[in-house]
DNA sequence: ACGTTAACTTAGTAGACTGGAC
DNA sequence: GTCCAGTCTACTAAGTTAACGT
C-alpha cells in the first residue's frame, strides 16, 4: 500500500479492498434552510370570513398551501384532505377546534403576499441580484465541497430539503401531506475517524456520528412522509461517481459478448415445463426487446399505482391475433415510473403470444400477469448467467447499442456540423423512444415553432434578394459570399426546425445522462470532427470527464 | 426463504440563468 | 438596457438492487 500523500498518482490508482469506498472523508455537514419568518401582522388569514391570527407553526404550514394556490394540486381532493389533516396536527388545540373545513379558509392575503415577494425578487436591481448571488456562492464555498481521499470534491445536494407539502407524481395517495422541517437532531453524519467533525448549528447536536467507509454518503436523515432515508452524496463529476458510471457501462459491454447466448436461452425457456421458467422467459423477452424496467412490487396505498415488467397486470395488456396487418400483437397500456404512460403495440413471436394467452387464462384484470415471478427471482437468474447482470443492465445495453447502430446508419461523411447534430439527435431520439422518456410538450411550443418558421421565411426572402443582387453585380466576390452565408444560415435553421418538431414530446436528457455510454459519443465526435461542446454542455462534460479522457475515435461499445 | 431496509441510480419539472433581438 | 425564449441546474421523487435480519 502506498503511504498517504506521498505519491498522489499512485494513490489515485489504488483500488481498495472489497466494499471500501474511501479512506479519508471530511466535510462541513449539510446546509440547513433558514428558520421560518412569521408573516407581518398586516397579512391576514380568514376562517369563515373572520380574521384569525395563527400560531407560528400553523401559519408556516398554511403558507405552504397559500403559496401553491395557483397550482392544480390544491384543487385535488386527496391533496386537500391530506393537507388539512396534517395542518391540523400543527395547530394549537384552540386552532384545531376552530378550523375544521378547508373550504372555509381564505388564504388570499397570504397568497398575494407570496406573489408580491416573487415579483419583488424579479424586480431587484443588478446590485441586489449580485448580492444574493454572492451570498449563495458563500454557502456553496462553505458547504458545497468535501475532502475525499485528498481530493476536493463537489457535493451533489448539500442542502437539507426544506419543509413543504409533499408533491407526489400521478395519483399519489400521500400528496399534500406535510413534509416536516429537518433538525440537526434528525441527521446522521458520516465522515472518517480523525477528520474534522462538522459543527452542528448553534444549540443543536447531530443524531449520530458515524464512520462508515463502505458507503458513499456524507449525511442522511429519515423523511417523514414515506419513511425513506435521504442522503447527501457527491456530485456526478466526482471520481467516486465517475468510476461507478464507467463500471456500469463495462457491465453492459460485457452483456454484449453474451447476449446472443442469453437470448437463445430464454427462447428455449419459453417452452419449459415449469410455469415460472416460462414466465421468466416472457418477462425477459419484454425487458430485452422493449427495454422495460424490472418492476418491483409496491406497497398498496403507499405510492401511486405504477408498474414495470414483473408487476404488469392482466389489465395492462391486450392481445390481438391480428392488428394493422401484423400477427400476434401485444398492446401495452400502463403507467410506469413517475406515472408516465407506456403505450405500445408490439408484434411478438408466436411462442410469447401463446404463453401470454396462457398466463391470462382464468384471471381477473387486476391479477398479476406473471404470478410466479418477481424481480428477485429474475435477477438471481440473470446474475447466474453473467456476473453483475440484472434487469436494468438490458436497458443500458440496448440504449447504448442502439445509439451506436443509429449513429452508424444516420451519419453521412460529407455532412456539415449542423447536419451532423441533427443525425446525432435523431440517434439519441431513437433511444429516448425506446426507453419511453417523454416530456409534456412545452407550453410555448406552437408559438416558438411559428417564430422559427417566420425567421426561415424572412431568410428565404433575403436569399432571393441576395441572389438577384449577385446577378446584377456579375459574380462579384462580395455578393457571392453573401449568398453563401445566407444559404448556410437558412439550411441551419431548417435543420433546427426539423429537430425541434421531432423532439416535441421526447426528452433526450435522461438517456444522454444515464443510459448512453459517453465513449460512443466522444468517439463519434472525434471521428467526424464535431466539437464535443455541441453534444455535451459543461456539466455533462464534467460528468463524463473519465470518458473524454480515455476514448479515441476507434472506440466500439 | 422470505420480507424489509439501506444505498444508490434514474426521472421529470420548476425555476434560475443567459444571451441574442430589439 | 430590457425582454423573452431557450437552456441549464437544482431539486427531490421514484425507481432498482443487494444486504440484512428473522
Amino acid at each position: 500500500r502506498v503511504p498517504t500523500g506521498i505519491c498522489l498518482d499512485l494513490w489515485e490508482e489504488e483500488k481498495y479492498e472489497d466494499g471500501v469506498k474511501w479512506k479519508f472523508l471530511e466535510h462541513n455537514g449539510p446546509y440547513f434552510p433558514p428558520e421560518y419568518q412569521p408573516v407581518p401582522d398586516s397579512v391576514h388569514f380568514y376562517y369563515n370570513g373572520k380574521p384569525v391570527k395563527l400560531s407560528p407553526s400553523a401559519e408556516e404550514v398554511a403558507l405552504f398551501f397559500a403559496q401553491m394556490l395557483d397550482h392544480e394540486y390544491t384543487t385535488k381532493k386527496v391533496f386537500r384532505e391530506n393537507f388539512l389533516k396534517d395542518w391540523r396536527m400543527e395547530m394549537t388545540p384552540e386552532e384545531r377546534s376552530l378550523i375544521k373545513h378547508l373550504n372555509k379558509c381564505d388564504f388570499g392575503e397570504m397568497h398575494a403576499m407570496h406573489k408580491a415577494k416573487v415579483e419583488a425578487r424579479k424586480n431587484m436591481t443588478k446590485e441586489e441580484k449580485q448580492a444574493v448571488k454572492d451570498a449563495n456562492q458563500k454557502i456553496v464555498d462553505m458547504f458545497g465541497y468535501c475532502l475525499l481521499d485528498h481530493h476536493k470534491e463537489r457535493i451533489g445536494n448539500f442542502k437539507i430539503e426544506p419543509p413543504g407539502l409533499f408533491r407526489g407524481r400521478g395519483e399519489h395517495p400521500k400528496q399534500g401531506m406535510l413534509k416536516k422541517r429537518i433538525q440537526p437532531e434528525d441527521v446522521i453524519i458520516n465522515c472518517s475517524k480523525g477528520s474534522r467533525v462538522p459543527v452542528p448549528p448553534a444549540g443543536h447536536h447531530w443524531k449520530e456520528l458515524r464512520h462508515d467507509n463502505t458507503v458513499t454518503w456524507l449525511a442522511s436523515w429519515t423523511e417523514n412522509v414515506q419513511g425513506s432515508i435521504k442522503y447527501i452524496m457527491l456530485n456526478a463529476n466526482s471520481k467516486l461517481k465517475g468510476e461507478k458510471d464507467w463500471e456500469k457501462y463495462e457491465v453492459a459491454r460485457k452483456l454484449k459478448t453474451c447476449v446472443d447466448d442469453i437470448r437463445y436461452q430464454y427462447n428455449q425457456d419459453l417452452k419449459s415445463k415449469q410455469m415460472s421458467t416460462r414466465q421468466r422467459a416472457v418477462a425477459l423477452y419484454f425487458i430485452d426487446k422493449l427495454a422495460l424496467r424490472a418492476g418491483n412490487e409496491k406497497e398498496e396505498g403507499e405510492t401511486a399505482d405504477t408498474v414495470g415488467c414483473c408487476s404488469l397486470r392482466v389489465e395492462h395488456i391486450t392481445l390481438h391475433d391480428q392488428l394493422e396487418g401484423n400477427e400476434c400483437v401485444v398492446e401495452f397500456d400502463f403507467l410506469g415510473k413517475d406515472s408516465i404512460r407506456y403505450y405500445n403495440k408490439v408484434p411478438v413471436i408466436k411462442k410469447v403470444f401463446k404463453n401470454l394467452k396462457l398466463f391470462m387464462e382464468n384471471k381477473e384484470p387486476g391479477d398479476d400477469l406473471f404470478d410466479r415471478l418477481n424481480t428477485q427471482m429474475l435477477n438471481k437468474h440473470l446474475t447466474s448467467l453473467m456476473p453483475g447482470l440484472t434487469a436494468k443492465v438490458f436497458r443500458t445495453y440496448n440504449a447504448s447499442i442502439t445509439l451506436q447502430q443509429q449513429l452508424k446508419e444516420l451519419t453521412n461523411k460529407g455532412d456539415n456540423v449542423a447536419e451532423m447534430i441533427l443525425s446525432y439527435n435523431r440517434a439519441n431520439r431513437a433511444v429516448a423512444i425506446l426507453c419511453n422518456h417523454q416530456r409534456a410538450p412545452p407550453k410555448t411550443f406552437e408559438q416558438s415553432m411559428a417564430n422559427l418558421q417566420a425567421k426561415i421565411d424572412t431568410r428565404k426572402e433575403q436569399l432571393t434578394l441576395a441572389k438577384s443582387e449577385l446577378k446584377q453585380a456579375k459574380k462579384e466576390a462580395k455578393s457571392k459570399a453573401a449568398v453563401k452565408r445566407c444559404e448556410d444560415h437558412l439550411l441551419k435553421m431548417e435543420l433546427q426546425a426539423t429537430d425541434k418538431e421531432e423532439n416535441k414530446q421526447i426528452a433526450l436528457g435522461t438517456s444522454k445522462l444515464n443510459y448512453l455510454d459517453p465513449r460512443i459519443s466522444v468517439a463519434w465526435c472525434k471521428k467526424f470532427g464535431v466539437p464535443l461542446e455541441k453534444i455535451y454542455n459543461k456539466s455533462q462534460r464534467d460528468k463524463f470527464a473519465w470518458a473524454i479522457d480515455m476514448t479515441d475515435e476507434e472506440f466500439e461499445f
